[in-house]
DNA sequence: AGCGGTCAAGTTGAT
DNA sequence: ATCAACTTGACCGCT
């Protein structure tokens, strides 16, 4: 059976992750500093696990985590290992009981790190740096039994095959627990599923099949073709991201995402496949509430 | 309590 | 040249 994915926040239930900024704990001291950052760790750790109840109780099977779940814990001045926080042991135990939550539910949880994470730059410290941010989440990822850091293959630089070169390089160095979770997604720009396929297939790493980016940057293959071939890349349940465009495909910008999913923009076989299908629309459950409404699943 | 300016980071393409 | 968009608005300081 499918299952849907709710990402990162939630519009009307209180579950909140908390963050804080540089400029504001830097007026600080240290001690001041890791104990606000102590405290934030334990609160998203926390609402973790409620978020993850939530999911349980409304047929949600999947959570994307947030890539600020420990708030700027690799921040070039107020970066810190989470041992060096007072109170870590309580925080990694209330992760570890979110992963326990995970399994005894069958919840599936992911992460998706952000736009920085560019393992194809020829820049040599936006690529050490991105592998920082890639631990860390494994990291966590390791507490609360997450099977998935899916990133972009980054920019192109006017060279796309030099690009993907490093791409390549740079995976086959990453340590185990950030490598045997690594995804690729196609994106809306760059990486169409076409060029990623050989890419995933030569490092044994599955695809992430997102149908909205494919439809904002198509290639020869259908989204039938791009699906067959995409599920083909996975070791383990596959993972693919389903959104509707905020102003109908006709608008001059079809990247930016609708509130709710039209289910026109659901590919129908999709819907008998054993696959996670992570829901990005604005109205977070709302959405996915609506989609299996819509489908009929609720 | 509410509001506006600001927030670590990369890359692209529309304007 | 500037800026929005991207997986996500939230935080902080002021009134």
């Amino acid at each position: 059976m499918i299952r849907f994915g709710l990402c990162c926040i939630f519009r009307e239930q209180p579950i909140k992750f908390r963050t804080t900024t540089a400029a504001f704990l830097l007026k600080r001291s240290n001690e001041e500093q890791r104990n606000r950052l102590s405290e934030l760790c334990l609160i998203n750790a926390d609402n973790l696990l409620k978020a993850l109840e939530y999911c349980q109780h409304n047929k949600i099977g999947d959570f994307r985590i947030n890539s600020q779940i420990l708030p700027l814990k690799t921040h070039p001045d107020l970066g810190y290992d989470i041992r060096d926080l007072p109170g870590s042991d309580q925080i990694i135990q209330a992760f570890k009981a979110c992963g326990e939550y995970s399994r005894k539910y069958n919840i599936r949880t992911t992460f998706h790190p952000d736009q920085f994470i560019v393992l194809s730059s020829p820049y040599p410290d936006v690529v050490r740096r991105s592998i920082a941010d890639l631990e860390y989440q494994a990291q966590v990822a390791q507490w609360v039994n997450a099977d998935v850091l899916n990133i972009h293959a980054g920019g192109v630089y006017g060279d796309k095959s030099s690009a993907v070169k490093r791409l390549v390089h740079t995976v086959e160095t990453l340590p185990d627990p950030v490598r045997k979770r690594l995804t690729l997604e196609n994106d809306d720009r760059s990486y169409s599923p076409r060029d990623l396929l050989p890419v995933c297939a030569d490092l044994n790493v599955p695809l992430v099949y997102d149908v909205h980016h494919h439809r904002c940057l198509p290639d020869d293959l259908s989204i039938e073709k791009a699906t067959e071939r995409c599920l083909k890349t996975w070791n383990r349940e596959p993972l693919f991201h389903l959104s509707s465009p905020k102003d109908g495909w006709q608008a001059s910008n079809t990247r930016k995402h609708h509130d709710y999913i039209d289910i026109n923009d659901m590919p129908p076989g999709w819907l008998s496949m054993d696959i996670t299908v992570e829901v990005e629309a604005k109205a977070k459950e709302l959405a996915i509430e609506k989609l299996m409404a819509d489908l009929k699943m609720a």
